[in-house]
RNA sequence: GGGCGAGUGGCGAAACGGCAGACGCGUCAGCUUUAGGAGCUGGUGCUCGAAAGAGCGUGAGGGUUCGAGUCCCUCCUCGCCCACCA
C-alpha cells in the first residue's frame, strides 16, 4: 500500500480503480513524514535567519508517563498557532522539555521499587514519541530536562545568588505541613486546606525553612503594564497578592515590661471603638504576658489550635473560640484599659498576628464580642446620630461618633487623621500589607534540586562555593516512604566539611520546590547545553522575552507568579534585561471527563493513542481545535471526531479528481476562497481555532461543487490554510501535487478584500423591528434605492396597511427598518 | 460569604446591538451497494398546517433601543478562584 502511494505520487488519478486505491491512509502518510521531517531537520530553528525571531512557548509537561487528551489539547492548538506564525514569515522557536522533578516519581519509587530517575526517563521517552506522533513542530535539540545536573546546577546557582542578595533566607514560620507526603508546602499548593498532590488535610507547623522573598516584589507584581494577559489571570494574581492599605499601630501592654502589641488595621478611623485586642495563639507575646492564673487554660487552647487542621481552623462556619489571657493593653486613643484575648480566628501569618477588635464595625469581632459578652461600641454612624445598641456591626462609611477630637468627621477623612495622629505620638503610621507570603521553597523530599547549603556547628548555614556546583543528587538511596526524606539517611551525602572553617558539617537535605525549576526554564531553551551560565545571553538576546506563552489556567497563580518574580529577581541581579518574562499569555480551558477532572486515581484518563491509530494524528489535532472555544475547555466526548475525519477525507478527494485546466473564473468561488483566507488568518491570531476549522469546512463544501481554475487555485489555497492544522496530510498532498519543498515552508496565503467582498447582499426588511421580508440587492446600495425596494415588497405593503411611516432606519448592506405609528 | 465567568436545537457550538442556530455530530428520506459499511443528494429549533404560510423561540422577570442572545437592573442555576486576610 505504502509503496503504491509512493509510486503514484504526483500523478493525477484518471481511472476509477486508481481513485479507489489511492485513498487517504493516515497511518502510512504520517509515518513517512515523521521520518522525513526528522532526517531533514525541518523543525530545527536557527538563532539567526533572514526572518524576524518569535519565541512561542507552551508550558512544558510533567513526565507523568502518558500524553493524554488534556496534553493534546494543551499542545496541538499552540503547535498550529506556531506553524501559522512560521508561514507568516517568522523564525519561530517552539521548544519543549520536561518538568522532570517532583513527588510523583518518588511515589512511584516507593510503590513499585523503580528509581525515580528510571521512571522519569522511561516516561519521557514515551512522551517524546507521542509528541512526535502528534506532529508537533518541536526542535528537540533544544530540549530542557529539569532533573539533569546540567539544568539544576543553575537552580542552585540562582539560589546562592538570591541568598547573597537577601532574596533567599532561612526563617522560622508557621508553615503548611502535609502529614502524608511528610513535607512542607507553599501556600499556593494548599487547595481548600488540603495538599495539592495527595489531598491530605494540611496542618500548620512551626518550622525553620527556606524562603524566596517574593513579597519584596508584591507591588511590582501588581503591575501588568505592557503585558497582553487575560483579564482573568490578572485579577486572580491581584487578588492573590491582596494589597491592603491602612495603618500599623501599637498599643502598650499594661505593666512594666515595655511590651507593646503591634497590629495592622484597614480601619484606623474605628480606633475609638477598639474595646479589646486579640492575638493569634502562636503570637510570641502570649507566653510572656499571660496572667499566671490563666496559664493552664491558655496553654490548652494554644495546643488544640496547633493540632487542628488548617481547613477546620479557618472554617467560617465554625463558631469562634478564644481565651482571655488575663492581660491588658492600653488603647492610647481612648486611654482605656482593654482586655487581651487569644483566638484562632486571628492568623499568625497575616499582618502582625494581632488585631485591635472593633466589634461595632467588624463582623468577626462582633460575633466574638457577642459570644463572650465584650463591649460593643458604636463609633461610626451612617447618619451621624448615636445609637445605644447595635444589632449588627456597621461596616460602611459614615460619620464618626464617640471618637474624641475626631468625632463628626467623615470616616474617609478620619482614617488619615487617626493615622497621622498615631505617627505624631510615635505609635505607628500609615502602612500597606499583602496577603501574599514569602515563597516557601524547601521540601523534605528526595526527587528535587538539593539546596546548596552546608550546616556547620560553628559557622551556621554556609553556601556551597560556586565552583563546587552542582551539588549532585545521590542516586543510591532507599525509598521506604517513611522516616522523612531519603536524603537524610545517605551518610556520604550528608557528611561533609564546612567550606568556611573546614570542620565537620552536614549538608542541607531539603530539595527545592519544583516550581523553582519551572520559574526560569524559558531562558534555558535558547541554549540548553550552555555550561557557562544559566542562559547563553548572546542567544537569549535574540529571543527573549517570550512573545507568546500558553498553558492552563490552573497555573494562573502558582507558576505564572513565580515566573514573573524570578524574572524581576534576575533583573535585579543584572542577569536579564527585561521586567517581564512573557509578553502575551493565552490559556486553554480544562478537558474534563463527565464533568470531572481526568486523573489516574479516578481511572478516567482518556489516552489519545487509539484515536491516532484509527483516524490519524491530523484528525485528532483538528478535532481538538474544532470541539469548541479553546479557552473554554470541554467535556471529553469523541463522538464528533468522525466529522472532522470526513472533512479531511473530502479534502483528500478534492485533490484527487480531474480538473479542467481551462475555463473561466468563478467569482463566487473566488469570493469564498478569499473570505476563508481572511477568516482563518483572523481566527488563528485570536486562538479561535474552532471557527477557523468551520470556515475551512465551508470552503471545501464550496470547492466540491466547483470546477475550473478558481477551484484549482482554491484547493491549493485550502491546503496552505490547513497546513498548520493537519501538517501530515497537507504535506503529502503538497508533494503529490508537485509542490516545491515543504508546505510548511510556504508563505501564508493573502487575500484581496475586493475579491472577498460580496456582489449582492440580502437586505432584511423590517416593520417596527419585525422581519417582514428579505430582498436581494446589489452590495453598497444607497438608502433611497433600498427604501424604494422595500416599499415595492408586497409583504411590506401588506404590513404597512393602515400605518403611518414615522421614520426609516437604514443599515448599509444589512437592513431597512420602517418605524410606523398606527394612523388614527 | 466575596470575586470572576457561563446558561442558545437531541448534542458540541456560531452570531461588529441588525436574517438566531454558521460548521459539525446525531437523526429522517432518497440514491448507490449482493449485504454490511462507506459515499452522495436533500430535510431536520418548537407549535399549528397537506402546503403556502403563520405564531413562538437564546435560564426567569423587568428596562434602554427603531431593533437585544448581545447593553443595564433584579433573581435562579452551574462552573472556577478566594475564603475569619483585620
Amino acid at each position: 500500500m505504502e509503496g503504491l502511494i509512493y509510486f503514484l505520487k504526483g500523478g493525477r488519478m484518471t481511472s476509477e480503480l486508481d481513485k479507489r486505491i489511492d485513498r487517504y491512509t493516515p497511518a502510512a502518510i504520517e509515518e513517512k513524514w515523521r521520518e522525513r521531517w526528522a532526517s531533514s531537520g525541518l523543525h530545527n530553528t536557527p538563532d539567526v535567519s533572514d526572518k524576524p525571531n518569535f519565541y512561542f512557548l507552551t508550558m512544558f509537561p510533567y513526565p507523568s508517563g502518558e500524553i493524554h487528551v488534556g496534553h493534546w489539547y494543551a499542545f496541538a492548538p499552540p503547535d498550529a498557532a506556531a506553524r501559522f506564525l512560521r508561514m507568516r514569515g517568522h523564525n519561530v522557536l517552539f521548544p519543549m522539555g520536561f518538568d522532570a522533578f517532583g513527588i510523583n516519581a518518588e511515589n512511584a519509587a516507593i510503590d513499585r521499587g523503580m528509581h525515580p530517575a528510571v521512571w522519569t526517563e522511561k516516561n519521557m521517552a514515551h512522551m517524546r514519541e507521542q509528541f512526535n506522533r502528534m506532529g508537533a513542530a518541536i526542535d528537540w535539540r533544544r530540549e530542557v530536562v529539569t532533573c539533569y545536573p546540567e539544568y539544576y546546577r543553575w537552580n542552585q546557582w540562582m539560589f546562592l545568588k538570591l541568598f547573597e542578595k537577601g532574596l533567599a533566607y532561612r526563617g522560622e514560620a508557621p508553615v503548611n505541613w502535609c502529614p502524608r507526603d511528610e513535607t512542607v508546602l507553599a501556600n499556593e499548593q494548599v487547595i481548600n486546606g488540603r495538599c495539592e498532590r495527595c489531598d491530605t488535610l494540611v496542618v500548620k507547623r512551626q518550622m525553620t525553612q527556606w524562603f524566596y522573598r517574593i513579597t519584596q516584589y508584591a507591588d511590582e507584581l501588581l503591575k501588568f503594564e505592557g503585558l497582553d494577559w487575560p483579564e482573568r489571570v490578572r485579577v486572580l494574581q491581584t487578588n492573590w497578592i491582596g494589597r491592603s492599605e491602612g495603618a500599623e499601630l501599637a498599643f502598650p501592654v499594661e505593666g512594666n515590661s515595655g511590651d507593646e502589641i503591634r497590629f495592622f488595621t484597614t480601619r484606623p478611623d474605628t480606633i475609638y471603638g477598639a474595646t479589646f485586642m486579640v492575638l493569634a495563639p502562636e503570637h510570641p507575646l502570649v507566653a510572656k504576658i499571660t496572667a499566671p492564673a490563666k496559664r493552664a487554660e491558655v496553654e490548652r487552647y494554644v495546643e488544640s489550635a496547633r493540632n487542628m487542621a488548617e481547613i477546620e481552623r479557618t472554617s467560617t462556619e465554625r463558631e469562634k473560640t478564644g481565651v482571655d489571657i488575663g492581660a491588658f493593653a492600653r488603647n492610647v486613643f481612648t486611654g482605656e484599659r482593654i482586655p487581651i484575648w487569644i483566638a484562632d480566628y486571628v492568623l499568625a501569618t497575616y499582618g502582625t498576628g494581632a488585631i485591635m477588635a472593633v466589634p461595632g464595625h467588624d463582623e468577626r469581632d462582633f460575633a466574638f464580642a457577642t459570644k463572650y459578652r465584650l463591649e460593643i461600641r458604636e463609633v461610626v454612624s451612617p447618619d451621624g446620630k448615636e445609637h445605644d445598641h447595635l444589632d449588627a456591626p456597621y461596616m460602611g462609611e459614615g460619620i464618626m461618633v464617640r471618637s474624641g477630637p475626631v468625632s463628626g468627621r467623615r470616616t474617609d477623612d478620619g482614617k488619615k487623621a487617626v493615622a497621622d495622629e498615631a505617627k505624631k505620638r510615635g505609635i505607628g503610621g500609615p502602612s500597606v500589607i499583602y496577603r501574599l507570603r514569602d515563597w516557601l521553597i524547601s521540601r523534605q523530599r528526595y526527587w528535587g534540586t538539593p539546596i546548596p547549603i552546608v550546616h556547620c556547628e560553628r559557622c551556621g548555614p554556609v553556601p556551597v562555593p560556586y565552583e563546587q556546583l552542582p551539588v549532585v543528587l545521590p542516586r543510591d538511596v532507599e525509598f521506604t516512604g517513611r522516616g522523612g526524606s531519603p536524603l537524610t539517611h545517605v551518610a556520604s551525602f550528608v557528611n561533609t566539611t564546612c567550606p568556611k572553617c573546614g570542620g565537620p558539617a552536614r549538608r542541607d537535605t531539603d530539595t527545592l520546590d519544583t516550581f523553582v525549576d519551572s520559574s526560569w526554564y524559558m531562558y534555558r531553551y535558547v541554549d540548553p547545553k550552555y555550561d557557562k551560565a544559566f542562559m547563553n545571553k548572546d542567544a537569549g538576546k535574540k529571543w527573549l522575552p517570550v512573545q507568546q506563552y500558553t498553558g492552563g489556567v490552573e497555573h494562573a497563580i502558582l507558576h505564572l507568579l513565580y515566573m514573573r518574580f524570578m524574572a524581576k529577581a534576575l533583573r535585579d541581579l543584572g542577569e536579564v534585561w527585561f521586567d517581564e518574562p512573557a509578553l502575551r499569555f493565552r490559556y486553554q480551558g480544562n478537558i474534563v471527563f463527565r464533568g470531572r477532572k481526568m486523573s489516574k486515581s479516578r481511572g478516567n484518563v482518556e489516552t489519545p493513542d487509539a484515536y491516532v491509530e484509527k483516524y490519524g494524528a491530523d484528525t485528532l489535532r483538528l478535532f481538538m481545535m474544532f470541539m469548541g472555544p479553546w479557552v473554554d475547555g470541554a467535556d471529553w466526548n469523541a463522538s464528533g471526531i468522525e466529522g472532522v475525519h470526513r472533512f479531511l477525507r473530502r479534502v483528500w478527494e478534492l485533490t484527487q479528481s480531474d480538473t479542467e485546466a481551462s475555463g473561466s473564473r468563478d467569482a463566487d468561488v473566488d469570493r469564498a476562497v478569499h473570505r476563508t483566507i481572511a477568516k482563518v488568518t483572523d481566527d488563528l491570531q485570536t486562538y479561535s481555532f474552532n471557527t477557523a476549522v468551520a470556515a475551512m469546512m465551508e470552503m471545501s463544501n464550496v470547492l466540491q461543487h466547483a470546477s475550473g481554475p478558481s477551484r484549482d487555485e482554491g484547493v491549493a489555497t485550502l491546503l496552505l490554510l490547513l497546513a498548520p492544522f493537519a501538517p501530515y496530510m497537507t504535506e503529502e498532498l503538497w508533494e503529490r501535487r508537485g509542490g516545491r519543498g515543504s508546505i510548511h515552508r510556504q508563505s501564508w496565503p493573502t487575500y484581496d478584500p475586493k475579491i472577498a467582498a460580496p456582489k449582492e447582499v440580502t437586505l432584511v426588511l423590517q416593520i417596527d423591528g419585525k422581519v417582514r421580508d428579505r430582498v436581494t440587492a446589489p452590495a453598497g446600495i444607497a438608502q433611497p434605492a433600498a427604501e424604494k425596494l422595500a416599499m415595492e415588497s408586497p409583504k411590506v405593503k401588506a404590513a404597512l396597511d393602515g400605518r403611518r411611516i414615522e421614520r426609516t432606519i437604514f443599515v448599509p448592506d444589512r437592513l431597512v427598518n420602517i418605524v410606523t405609528r398606527q394612523s388614527s
